[in-house]
RNA sequence: GCUGGAGUGGCGGAAUGGUAUACGCGUCGGUCUCAAAAACCGAUGUUCGCAAGGGCGUGUGGGUUCAAGUCCCACCUCCAGCACCA
């Protein structure tokens, strides 16, 4: 075999070596260039690569490397995500500091990326932990609080038990922490806020521009958003001044509101029962409601517990006396937190009603059981009618109602037309060591004072007692929380919390336009020439939280002058997961292959080919080990024929070529357009490679003697294009073939990426079908381009069509140019 | 329930409305070998048939078309995300 173990190594240390050591992945801006800018998101160091490290990064460097050929200008960086509370857990546990532990990581995983033979520009390097980027973390921070856009306010938060810090709406999943899967509480905490919700229009409106993501992270961004129309309603609450407003989306049902529901926390729902008979089970199930964590009780599968309030409220557009209760399902973080209940036409409510005996109303027809009564009904009739028992808005459909009733209840004061969303602020204040602190300072003179700009970074003390136990770390270091306030001098604290870390893979991409700015957050100008991020790639876990935010942070920093675009990521792939038997490679499953392991015994190559070759990037990877095997096979074939095969030759090829000299030209050519159809057509890198090995089986095909010396320029060819064709996808490999051939140049990286020729894809007979009503009944070998006339004795004459059209009539006759005949009979 | 996506050989997966299953893996047979591995050559949807040659085949049922994996309608199943969001 030509390509052994040992040629392995020696092979992609030394191509390894010589790109780290001639920069040849250096980017730099060129105007006369067009960019491309290609990214992987950024790992979180925690270790050495793993498979799911090694998936994402080789669907960005085929990219990148396949872009460098087509002649753009490439920026590819790699950088590391480093602050987390993984780093304070190890640290504990190794008796390391978080800092200590994180480098180590990162160096690990450097040389994990290295043996991958990834093209970075490694010069543009950092970490989101090193003080020279999270200065600008804090810088941006200062900047929103000057825009209003940072604030501090006092609310229920998510709070993590185990974690023993508040967690982001993002980071709840299913009502438990997204790390650890604690189940979160809420807890009441003064904290800092981001004001996402300032661009919750743009960041709705812009999906809509985002036409290369995939469509289910735009339908995950448009649910997590959730913009909803309808009207907010006043009810008045009878004997006293409150007014109850609800939030609806169905206005068209306002004439069968029965009664209103609460949220248990709705300020008002203490209130009212104050003095009344209902108090004590009102206090009671408010204090039993809120003690329930946040996520049984949204489940849907819980009965729908209520209580009455006591008190009566009035329909606004009927005058009738309705009854306010309290219901647990209704939500004090959505709307206002107050419902109007029609149990006729919504299932909820229909539920609640029945259980606690409340009237209904039919005021929108089923068509399907005219004149229904509330009594004969099973389930709420939540489709589409007419109005009924709705006053003048009787036999109107209800969708043309919607905006009738609003309007007229909007024009008579009774309410008015409003929009709500489900998107949140964004919580950021984390009571963690290891991230960026927050650069505020409190005095009790001045009250809350940022930390000015010349004083950046506040930088996070090496001494800080790591327990694990909760309260932020910060809070019991002196030296670091005793200060001198800004404005007046006075002793003054510093503000203790550190940044989520989503804070700082906000922004991240941007840094890498100019990484080692120390005088600003980055070079305008070089930011300007490289975003957006032509190309992104990451994994699907993030389509909300890193995306939603990395989008906010984009707009936000175009809006004080930073940057040009409204949007930061052109393109999005969402890669597929690594499996093995099935399921996930997790360290708990114990079902891991290392990547290092696989590069010692087969190369990095090998493992880039099959991790390509064996599904497309989009879809879930099932580890096969024969299928690695096969990856090898093939790049020992092309090695062995360009060693074995390929001589140097003065003798081109002419007009002169024989059968066999076509078909391999052909090939060639095919291949050369199939490889490129399949890149511009959306990284297709399976069907791409396969289109190679096509050719290389026509290689192994083509006989040719010695003594027909143009035949050897023919061989040439077609392996050197083969060659190119795999550059992309096994590097190492592809440059000392290259060497090999005899082709002195500064990387494969930069040669041309090779063109077919349309002509050479015309052959001169094709082979055709021939269809006997729809069933294909015989094969021909024609003159290209052969028209009916040509065709019809041809295939009317043979046998086998014979057998299928005897005694029956042709009707027609359909010739599809180069394909097939269909005859009719 | 809502949203997005997917159902194709033994397996991973290919197919601008035009010869379904490219390419790879696996399996079977062969060459080489004392033997094995590697390598190379060939076969491989299913079914009936000695064969020639048929039948059936892309989740199900309809439809459009000379022609449907692909387009339309109605379903079923699976995966993922969201979900008492008013």
């Amino acid at each position: 075999m030509p390509y052994t173990t040992n040629d392995i190594r020696r092979v992609e240390e030394k191509w390894q070596a010589y790109w780290a050591v001639n920069k040849i992945f250096r980017a730099v801006p060129d105007p006369a260039k067009k960019k491309y800018y290609v990214l992987e998101m950024f790992p979180y160091p925690s270790g050495k690569i793993h498979m799911g490290h090694v998936r994402n990064y080789t669907i960005t460097d085929v990219i990148a490397r396949y872009k460098m050929m087509r002649g753009h200008n490439v920026l590819h960086p790699m950088g590391y995500d480093a602050f987390g509370q993984p780093a304070e857990n190890a640290a504990i546990k190794r008796n390391t500091s978080p800092s200590e532990w994180t480098y180590k990581c990162i160096d690990d995983m450097r040389a994990g990326l290295r043996k991958m033979g990834f093209s970075y520009d490694w010069d543009r390097e950092f970490a989101t932990c090193d003080d020279t980027y999270y200065k600008w973390n804090q810088w941006i921070f200062l900047k929103m609080v000057e825009q209003g856009l940072a604030y501090k306010k006092s609310s229920p938060v998510n709070w993590c038990p185990s974690c023993a810090t508040t967690l982001a709406n993002e980071e709840v999943i299913d009502g438990a922490c997204w790390r650890c899967k604690e189940a979160v509480v809420q807890k009441d905490l003064n904290q800092w806020y981001l004001k996402i919700t300032h661009y919750a229009e743009e960041l709705l409106a812009d999906l809509k521009t985002l036409n290369n993501w995939p469509a289910r992270v735009v339908a995950m961004q448009e649910n997590w958003i959730g913009k909803s129309y309808g009207c907010e309603i006043f009810f008045k609450v009878k004997g006293g001044d409150d007014v109850i407003t609800v939030f609806t989306t169905r206005p068209d049902t306002i004439f069968g509101a029965t009664y209103v529901t609460l949220a248990p926390e709705h300020p008002l729902a203490r209130k009212l029962s104050l003095g009344t008979a209902q108090e004590a089970a009102v206090t009671a199930f408010i204090d039993k409601s809120i003690q329930v964590s946040k996520s049984p009780r949204m489940s849907g599968e819980e009965r729908k517990e209520g209580v009455f309030t006591g008190a009566y409220a009035v329909n606004p557009v009927n005058g009738a006396t309705i009854p306010v209760w309290i219901g647990d399902y209704v939500l004090m973080a959505y709307g206002t937190g107050a419902i109007m209940a029609v149990p006729t036409h919504d299932q909820r409510d229909f539920e609640f009603a029945r259980a606690h005996g409340l009237a209904m109303r039919v005021v929108i027809e089923d068509a399907t059981h005219p004149g229904m009564t509330p009594e004969q009904m099973s389930a709420a009739h939540e489709s589409e009618g007419k109005l009924t028992g709705s006053g003048d808005f009787d036999g109107i459909p209800n969708e043309e109602a919607k905006g009738k009733i609003a309007a007229w209840m909007s024009d008579k004061g009774m309410g008015r037309v409003s929009v709500h969303w489900r998107l949140r602020d964004w919580l950021i204040s984390r009571q963690r060591y290891w991230g960026t602190p927050i650069p505020m300072i409190y005095c009790p003179a001045c009250g809350v004072v940022p930390v000015p700009v010349d004083q950046l970074p506040v930088r996070l003390p090496v001494d800080a007692p790591i327990t694990g136990e909760g309260g932020s770390p910060l809070a019991k270091v002196k030296a670091f929380v005793e200060v001198a306030c800004p404005a007046c001098g006075k002793a003054a604290r510093r503000e203790t919390d550190t940044m989520a870390t989503f804070f700082d893979s906000s922004w991240y991409f941007l840094r890498y336009c100019s990484a080692h700015n120390d005088k600003e957050i980055f070079d305008v100008k070089e930011a300007a020439y490289w975003m957006p991020v032509d190309q992104y790639v990451g994994g699907i876990e993030h389509a909300i939280l890193h995306l939603l935010y990395s989008r906010f942070f984009t707009k936000f920093l175009r809006d004080i002058g930073l940057v040009a675009v409204d949007e930061p990521f052109d393109r999005l792939l969402t890669q597929g997961m690594v499996l093995k038997d099935g399921e996930v490679m997790s360290k708990s499953r114990g079902n891991i292959v290392d990547p290092d392991e696989v590069i010692a015994r087969f190369g990095a190559d090998t493992l880039r080919l099959f991790i390509l070759f064996v599904a497309p990037p989009e879809d879930q990877l099932e580890w096969n080990p024969s299928g690695l095997e096969g990856s090898w096979k093939f790049i020992n074939r092309v090695w062995g024929a360009v060693e074995t095969r390929y001589k140097a030759t003065n003798v081109a090829a002419g007009a002169v070529m024989d059968a066999d000299d076509k078909v391999l030209q052909f090939e060639r050519h095919t291949a050369v357009k199939k490889v490129t159809e399949s890149m511009e057509g959306g990284f297709k890198f399976n069907t791409a490679i396969s289109a190679v090995m096509v050719l290389m089986n026509a290689v192994d095909k083509y006989k040719f003697s010695i003594d027909i010396q143009y035949k050897q320029s023919i061989l040439n060819e077609a392996l050197e294009t083969a060659v190119l064709l795999l550059a992309p996808f096994i590097p190492h490999a592809a440059e000392e073939l290259w060497q090999m051939m005899g082709k002195a140049v500064t990387s494969i990286a930069f040669i041309p990426w090779p063109v077919y020729v349309e002509d050479a894809l015309r052959t001169d007979t094709v082979r055709i079908a021939a269809q006997v009503n729809g069933k294909v009944r015989a094969e021909f070998v024609v003159p290209r381009d052969a028209d009916e006339k040509l065709l019809r004795p041809l295939v009317l004459a043979d046998e086998a069509v014979q057998r299928h059209i005897a005694g029956k009539e042709v009707r027609k006759f359909i010739v599809i140019p180069n394909k097939l005949v269909s005859i009719v009979v």
